[in-house]
RNA sequence: GCGUCGGUGGCGGAGUGGUCAAUCGCACGACACUGUAAAUGUCGCGCCUACGGGCUACGUUGGUUCGAAUCCAACCCGGCGCA
């Protein structure tokens, strides 16, 4: 019988530090479920474990991708699924620890797979106008535009992308007749540890975080990002590297402007609010 | 003190006689999301509401007008220039 270990919380909750407690008293290693950590040089944003806070348990799917490199949520199902076999037959526990909730989502629920990312067709269907696109998913699915806010172009665009491998997007509940859900199938028992904080504990333990992150190099970080990568995967990486960027770009323009000041709000602002749209989610898992 | 520009919702900032509770952005709140998920999208955001509407708002006071955030006057406050 597979067992596995879920932490999940939401940012600057202290997840990694009690993941690697786990670890220690249970004989464990840790799969890192967060989408930003997989890639090389997104140290200080992520708020990346540091090789002493490892405290020699070994860490997966951490650095495991350049910038510029795509990772997405089929690649995770896939590693984190071959990575918890692995374990679990040298007798170890998998610690699932992180707050990229989607990719819990993905690995509890599955994927469609046979649908792999088609960037051809994706840059084909950037084209279109979004009026064009839901109709299109209308034509060929119904059932599943009727779920798609017709607004949202990149859910349009993926729907499109399913249905030219498989004709259509397979409904939920069966979205992997070949490949059982991981985490119901009844030989894997999965223990949650939740760890959701109240609002005003979380938005001062964000504030602290944020500070010593931008003692740490943070700017520098992005600086160094922004020169690799550019505006545009700069943005598409979000919270610091975004608002960050939008700040390193005004300063070039207006070297006078004093926009130092409003930088830190700005990103705890954002910080926040992302916490909350985890929050949201922990709460749906409770219903569960 | 004189001159000048300006004072609009939590903030930034439109509007410059009617259809303005006031474009838009941010923040805030709620929500959706089946391979970019730290992404993407939707809704709400003066007060009250039997959801049809009703009420109080654009520094203050007064005036012009059928009608003013928008025009006029005085006053208060802020920036700038001259003294």
């Amino acid at each position: 019988m597979t067992k596995i270990l879920c932490i999940a919380g939401p940012t600057a909750s202290g997840k990694s530090a009690r993941a690697v407690g786990e670890a220690l008293t249970r004989n464990g290693e840790i799969i890192s479920v967060d989408s930003r950590q997989v890639y090389r040089g997104l140290d200080i944003g992520t708020e990346k474990i540091t090789c002493e806070e490892m405290h020699g348990v070994p860490h997966h799917l951490i650095d495991i991708r350049e910038v510029n490199e795509i990772y997405s949520a089929g690649d995770f199902v896939s590693d984190a699924t071959h990575l918890i076999e692995e374990i679990s037959t040298r007798g170890k526990l998998p610690i699932l620890v992180g707050g990229t909730h989607f990719y819990f989502d993905a690995l509890l629920k599955g994927l469609p797979t046979g649908a792999d990312a088609n960037p051809a067709l994706r840059a084909e269907l950037e084209k279109l106008s979004t009026e064009e696109l839901y109709a299109r998913v209308v034509r060929a699915d119904a059932r599943r535009a009727s779920e798609i806010d017709p607004h949202n172009r990149r859910r349009l665009i993926r729907a499109l992308e399913i249905i030219k491998s498989l004709g259509s997007v397979p409904p939920r509940n069966l979205v992997d007749a070949r490949r059982p859900q991981l985490l119901w199938t009844p030989g894997v028992h999965t223990e949650w540890i939740v760890i959701d904080p109240p609002k005003e504990e979380l938005r001062t333990r964000i504030d602290a975080r944020l500070r010593k992150a931008l003692e740490r190099g943070l700017i520098e970080e992005v600086h160094k990002v922004h020169e690799k990568v550019g505006d545009a995967r700069l943005n598409e990486l979000g919270l610091e590297y975004r608002v960050i960027g939008e700040f390193l770009n005004l300063e070039a323009k207006h070297p006078s402007g004093c926009f130092a000041s409003k930088l830190l709000p700005a990103l705890s602002a954002k910080l926040w609010q992302y916490a909350r749209h985890q929050k949201s989610w922990l709460r749906k898992l409770g219903e569960r």
